[in-house]
RNA sequence: CGGGCUGUGGUAUAGUGGUAUUACGCACGAUUCGGGUUCGUGUAAUGGCGGUUCGAUUCCGCCCAGCCCGACCA
């Protein structure tokens, strides 16, 4: 028997296994402008299922939906000066228009707070135009110098929400709360994460405050997963964003922003694949059923037509029958495989005769055989069965790579995130980055208003406030 | 943007100063079908510009592009 192995084992090389599978699974390819990547269907089909769960919890907190133009004019972006030194390496200018050179030039969005929020400032006039919630579902454009499939390429579709409130704390339980449909989000796709606050140094261009939601992946590398900030009135003050209160005075507005992009189908790819390829959970496969019909020429009839029985039976699922001719049951096997189809069924003359199903699972690739009229009512089980098992799967390998350090140098070449009280200084986290290529990914929400176990600071020795999770990031 | 490497069919590769190799893929035809069947036939390639030369895919120079490792980021 030729085995033929087109995937890289992720021991041997991750970053090359991660690209053998987004190519194997049909997810997407480079296309021929340098860092701009070519969604496939199938890849793509995964990004619409996680956007339309995204979509409905957001709406769901009252967020509408809007569209802002691609370009900003340059002044505008220029108006913020963290946030314009913060995106001015990655922007796409554009210099000319209508075959004339522009007067004033237009960046490709990175990011909307500065699209956005002077027409904000014309719409709210009065504290009873607040709160205004809006999102857009867009794409964005930041020119990395080092893109990889998904996780960072120059374009890329995400939403981003920005919102406006009277008071702080309105927005600061906005924030929270978007976190929480961000973590929902995650745990549809059966994958856990850290919820937490970032550091100075890793918050956003123009934040008073980043939250975060960090995913570990199996090479115990970080991603993050998404993020809402608190803009306090920092935007406010630039654009103006003010409101009569009915105190008779004018306040700026606090406002939030948070975003949430495509990127979570790498994470998916990262965190759920194994040597075979891509698992996926049942919620965001573009199929969830595959039927593998086994057949010989005598019975090849009878056997699809008890497989195109089987099919119409599961018909509030996304079934795929793949009766392709000329390709053995093996080959077809595989091909589901890599491409993380949670279930197949096997169909030949046994099952046909016996009136039964084979049923394989992808998530622990276990065979079981089921009576026909079982199949229905079990698939919602089984389902869900998968589904956690993916989720314990990632969460119980996260917990055991997350190691408690009380100095820097436990780090060597463990893999994994760290947890260490940190005295949270910019010069120390620096220090981290040169030495291990590590930075804070995240203050854990459970330990914001703990005191950290620690009195020292696992790098500088000086006095430790929090207990800080830390780890190298894509 | 720094460091390293590479450009040969769709993909992956071999080789050569004079007719370009092999495998996969793809097309057609058989064969086979319970874990990546087998065979036959066909298909298709030297990144660009310049130099050396009778002749360059090969040697030299420049350009362009890509990959990997760092710094930057959803």
């Amino acid at each position: 028997m030729n085995v033929k192995k087109n995937i890289t084992p992720q021991k041997e090389n991750f970053s090359e296994w991660y690209q053998d599978v987004v190519k194997e699974a049909e997810l997407a390819e480079n296309s021929e402008v340098r860092g701009c990547g070519i969604v496939r269907p199938y890849g793509y089909k995964i990004w619409e299922l996680i956007k339309a769960e995204l979509s409905r919890l957001i709406e769901e907190t009252g967020v509408e939906n809007v569209y802002f133009p691609i370009f900003i004019p340059m002044e505008n972006l220029e108006a913020e000066k963290d946030h314009v030194e913060g995106f001015s390496p990655e922007l796409a200018v554009v210099t000319h228009g209508g075959g004339e050179k522009l007067v004033n030039k237009l960046a490709v969005r990175p990011t909307s707070e500065t699209s956005m929020y002077k027409t904000y400032a014309k719409w709210i006039q009065s504290y009873k135009d607040l709160p205004l919630r809006l999102n857009q579902w867009n794409n964005v454009v930041r020119w990395e110098k080092r893109p990889r499939p998904f996780l960072r390429w120059s374009e890329f579709l995400w939403q981003e929400g920005h919102t406006v409130f009277a008071k702080q704390a309105e927005a600061e339980a906005e924030m929270w709360q978007m976190l929480d449909v961000y973590e929902k989000t995650y745990q549809f796709m059966a994958l856990p994460v850290m919820k937490g606050k970032k550091s100075e140094a890793e918050k956003f261009a123009g934040a008073v405050m980043t939250t975060t939601a960090e995913i570990m992946v199996k090479d115990g590398k970080a991603i993050q997963g998404g993020t809402s900030h608190y803009l306090g009135t920092n935007f406010a003050k630039v654009f103006d964003v003010t409101y009569l209160g009915d105190d008779g005075e004018r306040h700026f507005c606090h406002q939030n922003s948070w975003g949430f992009s495509w990127r979570s189908v790498g994470a998916v790819i990262m965190a759920h694949g194994d040597d075979n390829g891509l698992r996926l959970p049942p919620n965001i496969a573009p199929i969830q059923i595959v039927i593998v019909p086994i057949y010989k020429d005598e019975n090849k009839q009878e056997v699809i037509a008890y497989a195109e029985e089987l099919k119409k039976e599961l018909t509030p699922y996304r079934v795929k029958l793949d009766a392709r001719d000329g390709m053995t049951p093996g080959f077809k096997f595989n091909h589901w495989e890599v491409k993380g189809v949670p279930v197949r069924l096997e169909i030949g003359q046994k099952e046909k005769d016996n009136n039964e199903i084979t049923i394989f699972r992808r998530d622990n690739e276990t065979k079981i055989k089921i009576n026909r009229s079982e199949l229905k009512n079990m698939i919602p089980e089984l389902f869900k069965e998968i589904h956690i098992s993916l989720y314990d799967q990632a969460k119980d390998f996260s917990e055991k790579h997350i190691h408690r350090i009380e100095s820097i140098d436990e780090i060597k070449d463990q893999v994994g995130f760290f947890e260490a009280s940190w005295c949270e200084s910019k010069e120390s986290e620096k220090l981290l980055k040169e030495k291990f290529s590590m930075v804070s990914r995240v203050l854990p929400f459970a330990n914001m208003e703990k005191e950290s176990k620690n009195k020292k600071c696992f790098i500088t020795g000086a006095e430790a406030k929090h207990d800080w999770l830390f780890a190298k990031s894509y």
